[in-house]
Parts: structure tokens; C-alpha cells; sequence
DNA sequence: TTAGTTGGTTGCATTTTGAAACCGAATGGA
DNA sequence: TCCATTCGGTTTCAAAATGCAACCAACTAA
């Protein structure tokens, strides 16, 4: 009566949400885009229950997405930063993003926006691209089965 | 002592998580995109239990991810395919399964590609663009404070 | 020195999840 | 026509995750 895991699934996307699926983790890797990286800026941020935010970074540590290492600031705690494997996951939280943009909100509502820090306008839409660059629609693509080795 | 909402967030990615940041939702999304439309589909693609099945279905339809119409092969049950709110979430998924590519799986294992159905070539990885179409890296972006209305 | 902050852990109540049993309606076969 | 089986669920109940508050140890500032 666990929580089913997904780690043994043939599906990456399974393997994925089997890693950053829940509800806090990949909050916790927005706010570390974000720059935060003290246990209190999480906390505050989120304002997750401190049990479930150490359970959490535990995992993300464990999972090579975080790295715990000695405070920036010459104190005794550590920071919790992006490793390269954790910031690859960028464009899912743009994706994210994106789609809460469109669909989260109400029209007399609004939301902090993610410009790009030299220009200052906004970020453009994903788009899944064939190998060419042409934009791909969902039905487009197809999976094919898996590949058998010798 | 209920599940935090995230409804309210001011973040865009937090209400996305709001509806689908559970451990079956985007699954089920994916295998509709598969084209897998009945009940009995998701369920043995899954191996999800039905309860849970039946409860995700129910608020992916009150979402307005999944629309429920009647059987297209004529039979007296439902079907449950994606509406263009839930077309949209395809960024989302396709991020989730690069990442999964990439980080997902050992040197020995391999898992069944996506390819674009035209050319049978595989789909481009995703990349977060300025307006101007050049690649963005996670530093190069800023979230700026919530605009003030009138 | 002592009060407060930081970064946790522990304990417990509530909620969610998961497995299996159950059930009615639709379907199929003899 | 009758019976069995599948389909699409709901109910029941145990196990696990979540959330809150209390606690605590180490560091820090006054």
C-alpha cells in the first residue's frame, strides 16, 4: 500500500514524475531558479511544514538535483543549489509556467512576470520542434515501440 | 490538515501544480495523448487503482483538461479525450520526457522514442527562447514584481 | 550571559492512497 | 432466453503521506 513507484517504468516521463512529481519538489527547484537557497528562504517562500520541506531537499539532494554545500555567507548552515542536472529542468518549470499563465488565472487577475533579463520583455511560448525546427503538434508525433537490443 | 491549495499562489507554476501536480494527472494526460480515450484503457496502461482512476478522471473533466463524450465505437460508455486546455499541456509533457531521457535511465537501458510522424526523425529538445527567438539560460531571465493595477 | 534565530526532529491527528471486494448495467454466447 | 463476462465504476478498510505544533540543539547578537 506504498506509494507506487514509477522508477522501473519503460515511460520517461514516468520517471520523471517519479522523481519530482509531488506537490513541493519541483516548487522548491522554482524557488532555487530563483535564487534562494537557505532552508528559511524555502520555508518562507512556500510555506511548507519544515518536516515535509527537510523530507523534500533530502530527496532532492539524494536525487542529484540539489547540492547541499557550506553557506555563501560565512555561516555555519548549508545552501541547497541547482546542480546541472537540477537547472536542466528549467524548461519544464517554463512549461509550467506558461500554461498556469494562460489557464490559471482569471481575467481581472495578473502575475509576476519572467522577462528576459536583457531585453526585459517577456519569454517567448515553447514550441516542440521535429528535428528541423518545425513546430509540432501533439498529433504529429508518434511513439514507437521499444527498441530491442541484440 | 488537508493538502495545501495552491490555487491562490500569485505563482503561475504553483496553480499549474494546483490541478496537475499530483502523481497520476499527467499520466493520464500522456496517455490520452497516446490516444487512449476509455476508462479501462488508463487503467490497465497504468495499473493505477480504480478508485484513484476514477477520482483523477472526475477532476481532470471538472478541469477542463479532459472532456467526457460518448464512446466512439457506439457503445453505451464514455470517453475521456483532451480538450485544447489539455492539448496544451503538451510542452509539459514533452519537457517532463526529455528530462526523463536524459537523467531517467542507465547507460544499458533504452526506452521508446517519441519521433516526429512525418520524417520519423526525433523531436528537437525543448529550449526556453526570448522574444527575439535566441536561447535563454536560468540566469538570464528575472521575475519582476507583480504589475499594480490601476 | 542570555535571549533569539536558524535548522531542523519528533509526535500525533487528519487526509490521501492503494488493494480488494462488491455492484449494476451492458454485452456476448449457447 | 438465460447465463456468464466484461466494463465502469463505488465502497470499505489498512497503510502511508501530509500538516501542524511542540520540542531541541547549535549558532548568533546584545
Amino acid at each position: 500500500m506504498k506509494r507506487t513507484r514509477m522508477d522501473e517504468a519503460t515511460c520517461p516521463i514516468a520517471r520523471t514524475l517519479d522523481v519530482v512529481g509531488d506537490w513541493w519538489s519541483l516548487l522548491i527547484v522554482r524557488d532555487a531558479f530563483l535564487g534562494k537557497r537557505r532552508f528559511g528562504e524555502f520555508q518562507k517562500s512556500l510555506g511548507v511544514a519544515k518536516n515535509i520541506l527537510s523530507a523534500r531537499l533530502k530527496t532532492l539532494v539524494a536525487d542529484g538535483i540539489l547540492a547541499s554545500v557550506p553557506a555563501a555567507d560565512g555561516s555555519a548552515f548549508n545552501d541547497y543549489v541547482l546542480t546541472p542536472k537540477g537547472r536542466d529542468l528549467f524548461p519544464v518549470v517554463i512549461a509550467l509556467r506558461q500554461w498556469g499563465e494562460k489557464y490559471g488565472f482569471s481575467s481581472g487577475e495578473s502575475f509576476p512576470p519572467l522577462v528576459d533579463a536583457a531585453c526585459g520583455k517577456p519569454i517567448a511560448p515553447l514550441e516542440v520542434r521535429d528535428a528541423a525546427g518545425k513546430p509540432l503538434m501533439p498529433q504529429d508525433t508518434i511513439l514507437l515501440p521499444l527498441p530491442q537490443e541484440a
